[in-house]
DNA sequence: CGGCCGCTTGAACGTTTTCAAACTCCGTGG
DNA sequence: CCACGGAGTTTGAAAACGTTCAAGCGGCCG
């Protein structure tokens, strides 16, 4: 949290490798360019609160940012995450709705963010941008589909499974085959949608099973199979 | 199952009310209702199956259609109903895939269906009819993330009574304060995420409770706020 | 060095599921 | 018309699963 904030490179700041923003022409990205601003977030910081009036939606060009809901008893759940190349917020402001969610800093980012009335403005003026953000909004549907049928249906255990083969997928492993994410046994829970102590015993079976090895918030993957079955995909 | 099917009138076939397609250029409109096509169904039937490839999208004039996903025992979780006014299977034309889902019929239906390349075309030449499209699918992921959050952390009791108040909501109730949705105890089961034996445990403590009244499928709704309390809402 | 936060383990508890059995309602065919 | 069969519903009892509470440990930051 203490870390000195510090202006971004121009380069940290580019949006070229967001593939969302190579639909527009050369003007709509130049506008883009003119309109966007950049900063650097450190862990712990909050983009926004669920309940709040989105004024931006946010480009995430390095560092993750974890999106969860607050439910009665202030326990979080985690919807999802958000790396390089996403935009996040965006749900909010294309249905016209308050933020559902709230976005904490999880490692060290760099953000663009752009104005809200920009984002309803080339949705509407520009059919293949908008079908672009459409396709990512109805599969993003369908991965909140999917994850209601696990978490209704499937154990604690074979959600755990699941989980580390999607956060496998989506962040990848590290040259000793170390999960690119690091996260505290609550915030394993908070996804799962668990007890953090369930967790812990999961994991620890886990390493029994020589499924994974531990160390501290590092998870090596050593048997992905193993996984895999365990999770019943 | 057993009844006979008849052709619906022009008038049962009207897309007029469907908010969706008054974003529609009066020529754009002419061509919906040239390409349409629109039938009877009744209870049981299936309309497409999870996996399938969507040559069309369907528009529901009248009747209810249960949409779920099929879990590994091959208990389905049901994720959505479609009514009057609502069009499905339009998520897996947009974003590409197959259907992740299948959609039943559980009351007698008139449907219209449209050609997939329709829909593309239309999202892609009007930009007001996507920006339409985009916040409708934009509300169903923000209400398929509170849904996450229900599942995983409210007692099946919690989430039986906020199912309760959805599907009155959704569906209303009659003269009578009955829900104008008819439901086996297993399909209830299978939106709240539990046993069917559960269900009925759980229905009869809120008749215990004066929250309802039950008489075989029919659910009077007593008290609405005793069932908003237990909801946790 | 102290304190705090996160991690871990054990044991008791509670909720929910599972299994088994019986009952009701309804449509079909004898 | 009645018997039969099937699907859906209901109830009870036992078992499984996961949560909660309590306590101790460990490492890191100030």
């Amino acid at each position: 949290m203490k870390k000195k904030k510090y202006t971004p490179s121009e380069e940290e700041c580019s949006l070229q490798n967001h593939p969302i923003f190579q639909r527009l022409t050369d003007e709509e990205f130049e506008l883009v360019n003119y309109e966007k601003k950049c900063d650097f977030f450190s862990r712990g910081e909050i983009l926004y609160h669920e309940g709040k009036r989105m004024s931006d939606f946010y480009c995430v060009n390095k560092g993750i940012v974890k999106i969860y809901k607050t439910g009665i008893d202030g326990k979080e759940q985690i919807i999802a995450f958000a790396k390089q190349g996403n935009i996040l917020g965006y749900r909010s402001i294309l249905s016209d709705e308050s933020a559902c969610t709230t976005a904490k800093i999880i490692e060290d980012a760099v953000l663009c963010f752009l104005p809200s009335q920009l984002l309803v403005d080339l949705v509407k003026k520009n059919a293949s941008f908008s079908y672009e953000i459409m396709k990512l909004t109805c599969q993003e549907l369908g991965e909140a589909n999917s994850y209601i049928l696990d978490i209704a249906q499937k154990t604690v255990r074979e959600r755990l499974a699941e989980v580390l083969i999607l956060l496998k997928n989506k962040f990848g492993l590290d040259e000793n085959k170390t999960l690119n994410i690091s996260l505290t046994r609550e915030e394993l829970a908070n996804i799962v949608g668990t007890a953090t102590e369930s967790v812990i015993r999961l994991l620890s079976e886990f390493k029994d099973d020589d499924f994974v090895e531990l160390n501290g918030r590092k998870i090596k993957i050593l048997d992905l199979q193993g996984l895999t079955k365990t999770a019943s995909f």
